[in-house]
DNA sequence: GGCCAGGCTAGCA
DNA sequence: TGCTAGCATGGC
């Protein structure tokens, strides 16, 4: 057994981190709302561990403790404590951000709504790679449906002391021993199981080194993936901002967040990309996150929060 | 039934 | 260099 505290840059909403994750289902992720609490595998060493987040206090004064099962090594202990940091945004103060949203008044209720929401981010690029390509141009719910499929189907799985049982992404070996017949009964178009696949065998055969994306900027990212093939722009600032957590993306390809500045700024048309990155220029240097937060403005009027209209009436009067 | 999904490639001017 | 049809299937 392993227990730790992972301090948190306050403010951070662990309701608001919920509300999100139910509209982008993990089937990784175990979710107990009512006890603040959450459960996933994660790498650890050199094998996966089911970490529990439990999650305290306010969005104000927020806790976390992680914890294992099983006894860790001094090294293991301090490499699953950076990963859960990493994971929660933990260090990311947003105080700034909502200096800046402030200035906005379309901006404004979406700070004062989500306030303490930050990215999830995925603690493994590979998988953050994978996930990002099978969400190209799909909508969500088939885009999930595909990932556990593949899951299911390459990955691995390990059970804590309760018998729950807990998927863990396939490596990127899995993936590379892959045949494209094999992926097309799971759905998979034919173009994205080569993409997968292509790009498993790109990272097993050292053509591209994953831990190398660490030190460079976003835009050496950029260079570095988008000549393979299945990997576009959109693509790889996802990865930016889901695997590696970079603040300033904005992603002017994505449908959604298209719809969502429409909706936000209350504009007739949907915006074209040099207008997006327009209107975003103001967001610097945290496109990212107002990013997250138009997507989540655009999840609270599908589930018809009316708290959330409301706000919006009221700061945005037609 | 038709249009849209948190895009990308290949092929053609 | 720039444009766009085609992809592949679910969701609404």
């Amino acid at each position: 057994m392993f227990t730790a505290d992972i301090p948190l840059k306050p403010p951070f909403s662990f309701e608001r981190l919920l509300y999100r994750l139910q509209t982008h289902p993990d089937a990784q992720l175990r979710i107990e709302p009512e006890a603040g609490r959450m459960r996933r595998a994660l790498r650890v060493g050199n094998r996966s561990h089911v970490v529990t987040f439990q999650f305290a206090g306010s969005t104000e004064q927020p806790l976390l403790t992680v914890s294992t099962e099983q006894d860790l090594t001094p090294a293991q202990q301090v490499e699953l404590q950076k990963t859960v940091s990493h994971m929660v945004s933990a260090g990311v103060d947003l105080q700034p951000l909502y200096a800046m949203m402030e200035h906005d008044k379309h901006l404004q209720p979406l700070a004062a709504y989500f306030r303490g929401l930050k990215y999830l981010l995925i603690p493994d690029l590979f998988q953050a790679m994978i996930v990002n390509i099978i969400g190209q141009q799909l909508n969500l719910t088939f885009a999930n449906t595909l990932t556990v499929r593949l899951l299911q189907f390459a990955g691995d799985s390990v059970t804590d002391q309760t018998g729950e049982e807990y998927l863990v992404f396939p490596t990127p070996e899995a993936v590379a021993r892959l045949e494209v017949e094999q992926l097309r009964p799971l759905q998979f178009s034919q173009r994205k199981a080569e993409y997968i696949i292509d790009f498993a065998r790109a990272v097993t055969d050292g053509r591209v080194e994953l831990e190398r994306l660490e030190q460079m900027t976003d835009e050496e990212v950029i260079e570095y993936l988008l000549p393979l093939r299945g990997i576009g722009r959109w693509t790889i600032e996802c990865l930016l901002m889901f695997g590696l957590g970079r603040p300033d993306l904005l992603p002017v390809a994505d449908i959604g967040l298209r719809n969502g500045m429409q909706l936000v700024y209350g504009l007739a048309e949907k915006p074209d990309q040099p207008q997006m990155l327009r209107i975003g220029e103001s967001w610097m240097p945290w496109r990212s996150y107002v990013s997250l937060y138009i997507w989540e403005a655009v999840g609270a009027v599908r589930r018809g929060e009316s708290a959330f209209a409301e706000m919006m009436k009221q700061k945005n009067p037609k």
